[in-house]
DNA sequence: ATTCATCATAAGTCGGACATAGGACACAGG
DNA sequence: CCTGTGTCCTATGTCCGACTTATGATGAAT
């Protein structure tokens, strides 16, 4: 491996689209954009910048799917305020590309699930404690209802936690939550419809009603033991092929 | 505020962009497209579905600074392998346009760190262990080193979280932790700054003398304490203005 | 005042053109 | 042999100009 001269810097410039970023990033750093402002219209800017239409575009189009701008066609584009869901597609492209990540995924939804709950204890208040024992009732009638409940009772389940997550209010949090738990949805479905057709539906209606009540304690160390010991327990041990 | 009859559906039809975007994302879901494969030159993706080249080149670009794909001249576009730095972009801007998110930031940085420690107690091995000790000293030696031992205090500090970040072993987990570490950054430096210049950089060692101390011995609930008394209580305390 | 037609605006899409970087290859020179 | 140079080809980077279409605004007709 030869050592380059010192003397020589590396000089590649930057694309003309990259710059576009820079210079509205830029600009909303500095304050001179703020959310909901209008950006120029595209070919002003792109006159301004002394750059071609194509150019500006394809850097418009890459702040609106990070979701820092947003295009109304005949209106103009505009910088958007506070977060957008487009924000999350970036870390789901990146776990799709990664292979085995299925250990992994899981072990992440341990740590959001258990870092979102420690904020719902902390901030929740009664109306939201009602909604979550609310659907709680609806997994249950939904486990009693016997034939086909396997859906009905996954679907309350994922509201059960979409609640929580709500609980913590933290907009950030409950996002990256509600990321995991798309992107384990399937692996999640698994494990849930294998155990209630295996009898130990009673199981999972027993974890969740502790989990409740924890939460309803505002018990942080009883919340601890129960996501120690069972409620990601079942989950982890079925895991489906490596 | 009329409301619309339930049987009138929003049909508005996705854009051609985002068409192009769906298709290759299918392909990477159904693994026709994998990481490191080449896809199509813009030009025959283009006359494949029908639609212009610039439209392909948007969706291209998107994916790209999503971190999916790389273009490189002359040669074609990829599929990434793996994690790319690019995914931190989206939140750093999600960041900048979202004024108030600092206590957000700081309760997911809270809630990350913790799940990872969790994750470390259970994997690291001992030569992790012998190098986060070693670091454990960097940031002693930079306390005792007198005037202006902040920055390389700072330094070790980062460098023990991320060895932390590490010994979890689960690269989704630790690119999160990453990435919520590099945009507390500054607060954190503050924080840190203003402990050590008010003679509390004694508080600052023994939480994380602490925090070694239960990794090593793998006690998990001593862990859990220390996080929830003492670790992340002087950051939440010492918040900027509102 | 409400409804409707018209118009201007600005994004969406298109297609074609040239510039340019980088790899592959062959070839000359040591 | 193998090292470096020059050439060619490929595919992205950039640019241009045109047309299409959705949407808000304006103004006329009811």
């Amino acid at each position: 491996m030869k050592q380059a001269p010192s003397y020589l810097k590396n000089l590649k410039q930057e694309s003309v689209v990259q710059s576009v970023i820079n210079v509205l990033t830029d600009a909303m750093r500095n304050k001179e954009l703020k959310p909901g402002d209008k950006i120029p219209p595209e070919p002003e800017l792109a006159a301004s910048l002394g750059i071609a239409r194509s150019s500006v575009r394809e850097a418009i189009k890459i702040l609106t799917y990070l979701g820092v701008l947003e295009s109304k066609r005949s209106e103009g584009t505009f910088v958007c305020s506070g977060f957008k869901e487009s924000m999350i597609d970036p870390m789901v492209y990146g776990i799709i590309l990664n292979q085995d990540s299925f250990e992994n995924l899981m072990e992440l939804r341990e740590m959001t699930e258990t870092g979102i709950m420690r904020l719902a204890i902390l901030k929740y208040d009664k109306a939201e404690m009602r909604t979550l024992e609310g659907l709680l009732e609806d997994m249950r009638a939904a486990l009693d209802s016997g034939e086909e409940s396997v859906d009905a009772f996954f679907r309350a389940d994922n509201a059960f936690h979409d609640q929580i997550s709500q609980m913590g209010k933290n907009p950030l949090a409950d996002k990256i939550g509600r990321v995991v738990r798309t992107l384990t949805y399937a692996m999640r479905y698994e494990t849930v419809s294998a155990m209630i057709r295996g009898g130990r539906g009673g199981e999972l209606m027993d974890a969740h009603e502790k989990l409740c009540g924890a939460l309803k304690n505002r018990d942080l160390s009883q919340l601890e033991k129960i996501v120690r010991d069972s409620y990601f327990g079942e989950a982890l041990q079925s895991k489906p092929e490596k």
